[in-house]
Parts: structure tokens; C-alpha cells; sequence
DNA sequence: CCGTTAAAGGAACTGCAGTTCCGATAAGCT
DNA sequence: AGCTTATCGGAACTGCAGTTCCTTTAACGG
């Protein structure tokens, strides 16, 4: 019996990478509401066939867009100074969300998570792997005696995120380097003050209780 | 001449209530990208060509039904204590984005919002009025010696509802009673610590320099 | 009350996103 | 190189969201 396995070579990589970069062209431009799978293949030449039953909606289109975004991000910084990182953090967002292509990308991508529950999903594993990424410095904060022991790294992390996430998506005020920083200064103010830490559990015996 | 005013009368206002209520429905069972003004009209038993003539598009209907929700906000608690009034408001933000029926509101007219400029306009309104409306309570407490002088009580009500809707649109964690709980604190924290003293300009010129 | 006309309603029409069908191309194995 | 078949591509088709056109209803002024 000859064949009957997948086939990930040559042609098949090649359409996936034009027809995710031509999705990403595609939402910036028209965002996600405003995006024609026919639009998409005409910009990748390639059929739009192919683009109906490989990725079949727009949802699953950019879940996918989504997965490759997760592929190329950028390593955390590691200056040894909890507030340093924590700086660099909010302003590798701030640059991110204030980019008119990556910004557009991102908004796209949360609205799509929005309908249809399988683009939630991955956008949900993208976040948790970016704020595992950076969790680290607030342990190791911890460690120097910066922080109160206990204290939850993912949701420093999160802290310093949010205000930024809010404003592109709620508010609607600007994003500027002031933020970013007010963001990470913020957070740092608050972990201090023990507020991020996390209850005693058996699985942690070694926190500490509030004060 | 007879006429030529508009008729703000009996059943356009009927017709307008029916088919706003109709919209909040839909968009609840099937989220912003499965809204289909013909059902709409079906559910308001009204004409299909009066929603596509009063509204025309999808984001235009959400954003009227925007100024309606607008028009019945709770109004703040006043308790005399920061945190107090803060962890009302962080509760409330919590309470309303669990809700099914107004989470699948919000977050559908948050979606409407980047698909739309009018749209966004309203909601950038809506935030700007309800943080209008809360920020008395961090002055109150500026006035008291509570906090710095100087501090931007709009950034510090932002603070307190950016973590809830981080969660909401974009890690996707849950929601709970002690994360809104944490997100007033921390505001509180931060707010104490100096972090949202605004610049000194000529305009205020009361404000303290940083420590 | 009654006339005027703003606003609603019904039904047929249209354009285009999404589907179906089948022939063409090239990846992978021997 | 040659065979098999996964995958791609073009073109015609279909369903339905959104439009058009004209008729009917009921506010508002006198």
C-alpha cells in the first residue's frame, strides 16, 4: 500500500504561509468583520477553494494566523531589577498595540476569539504561554526578597498587561509610553503591598499569611 | 404648510424599544458576527425594511442600543472609604461581565466597537461617562488625605476595571468575586504609592512634584 | 374630526459569500 | 523514473443578507 500519509511538504507549506500572510494583510486592512476568504486567496494566489476547505471561516482562518503569531515571540529581557522588566514588558506591549499592522492584528484576533470558540481557545494558550514567559522575573523578585513570598507571578504579569488591553479595546484612550510605564509602576506598587498574593493551599505550604 | 416635523410620537418610539430589546436578544444567543437584521425584525414583529431603514447595518444597531444601556447606569455607591467605594465598583464590573445575558453585551458591543467608528465613538462615550461618574469618590479621598494630591482619578476607576475586562476579552481566565476584589486594591496601592500623580502643568498648578 | 405626510410594512429582486463538482498538479514512496 | 493519491484550482451553482419599490398605517397640526 503506497501513500495515505499527510503530505506537509513543499506546495502545502508554501500556500499555508501565503495565505496566512496575505489573512494578515487582508485584516489589517478591512479588519475582521470586513474579511473575504475570496479576498484572502486572490492576495495569496491561490484558490479559493483551497481557502474554504482548509480553513473553511474567518474564525478558523485566523485561529490558525493566531498560532503562528505564537511561533515568533520575542524572548523577555532579564536586567535583574523587577521594575526594569517589568518597564520592558509593558513597552514591548504598548509598541505592539500602537503598531497599525500588529495592532489591527491583535484587535482582529480578539474579536474573532469573541465568535467562535475554537479561535478562544488558541488565543487563550497564546496569552498563557506569553505571560509564562515572563512570569519568571516576578519569581525571581520574590527570591531577591523584592516581593512578598507567595506572591503570583501570572497575575503581576496580567497587571501590567491590562490597562494597556483596556484602553485599545474599551476605552479607547491612548496608548503611550506613559501608560506603559504608569502600567508597570503600578504593578510593581501592588505586588509590594502584598496584594497578588496567593491563598495558602496544601500544594503551598510555603506561603506566608497576610499581614 | 401642515407637517415636516419629525414624529418622535407613540409607535416610532414603540418600534424603536421593540427592536432595540429584539437586538440585545440576538445578540445574546447568537454574539455580534451571528446577528441577522431579518431576525431581528421577526423577533420585534416589525418589518424587515424598517431595521435596514432606521439602522442599516449591525454595528449602527448596536451602537444605538449603546446609548440606551447608557441612559440606565446604576449609580455609584458613596461610602465615605476609598477601598470601600472601589471594591463596589470592581464588584459591580464583576457582577455585570459574569451576567450571561449582559457579559454577551458588552462583549458584543465591545466587537461592534472596533468593527465601526461611529460605534466606537458611543462606546468610548459610555466608559468616558461612567469613569466620569465614579471619579468623585478618588478626589473625595484626595480631599481627605487619603491619597496624593495631584492623582488622576480616571486612571485610578480605569485601573480598577482594566484587570476584569483583560480577563473577559482577552486571557480568558475567570472572573471571580476575589479578582475583583484584588483589582480595587491594587488600584488603591498604586493610587497610594504616587503612581498616578498627573505631570505639573500650567493648568494645574496645585499639583506636588514627585517624590 | 380630517387632511397631510412621516414612518412602517410586504414582496419581489439582486449581489455576492460560501458550496459543489470535477479535472489538473505535484508530493511522497518504491 | 513511474505510480499513486493528497492537495490544489477553475468555473458554475446556490442561498440568503441586504436592497428596491410601492402600498398601507397612523402621528401630528388645525
Amino acid at each position: 500500500m503506497v501513500g495515505g500519509a499527510i503530505r506537509p511538504g513543499g506546495r502545502t507549506a508554501r500556500v499555508r504561509a501565503a495565505v496566512l500572510q496575505a489573512a494578515g494583510d487582508a485584516l489589517v486592512e478591512h479588519g475582521f468583520d470586513g474579511l473575504d476568504l475570496a479576498d484572502v486567496a486572490r492576495r495569496a494566489e491561490v484558490g479559493k477553494t483551497t481557502v474554504y476547505r482548509r480553513w473553511g471561516t474567518v474564525a478558523g482562518l485566523v485561529a490558525d494566523l493566531l498560532t503562528d503569531m505564537a511561533e515568533q515571540s520575542l524572548p523577555r529581557t532579564d536586567t535583574g531589577s523587577l521594575i526594569e522588566d517589568l518597564r520592558a514588558n509593558a513597552r514591548l506591549v504598548q509598541r505592539t498595540l500602537v503598531d497599525p499592522r500588529q495592532g489591527a492584528l491583535f484587535r482582529a484576533v480578539i474579536v474573532a476569539a469573541t465568535c467562535d470558540p475554537r479561535t478562544a481557545e488558541a488565543l487563550h494558550r497564546f496569552y498563557a504561554v506569553r505571560i509564562g514567559e515572563w512570569a519568571p522575573c516576578v519569581d525571581q523578585a520574590v527570591e531577591r526578597g523584592e516581593l512578598p513570598s507567595g506572591t503570583d507571578a501570572a497575575e503581576v504579569i496580567r497587571a501590567v498587561s491590562a490597562p494597556l488591553y483596556y484602553r485599545l479595546l474599551v476605552s479607547g484612550d491612548p496608548i503611550d509610553e506613559a501608560t506603559a510605564d504608569r502600567a508597570a509602576e503600578a504593578a510593581v506598587a501592588a505586588a509590594r503591598a502584598g496584594i497578588y498574593r496567593m491563598a495558602i493551599t496544601p500544594s503551598n505550604p510555603d506561603v506566608l499569611p497576610r499581614t
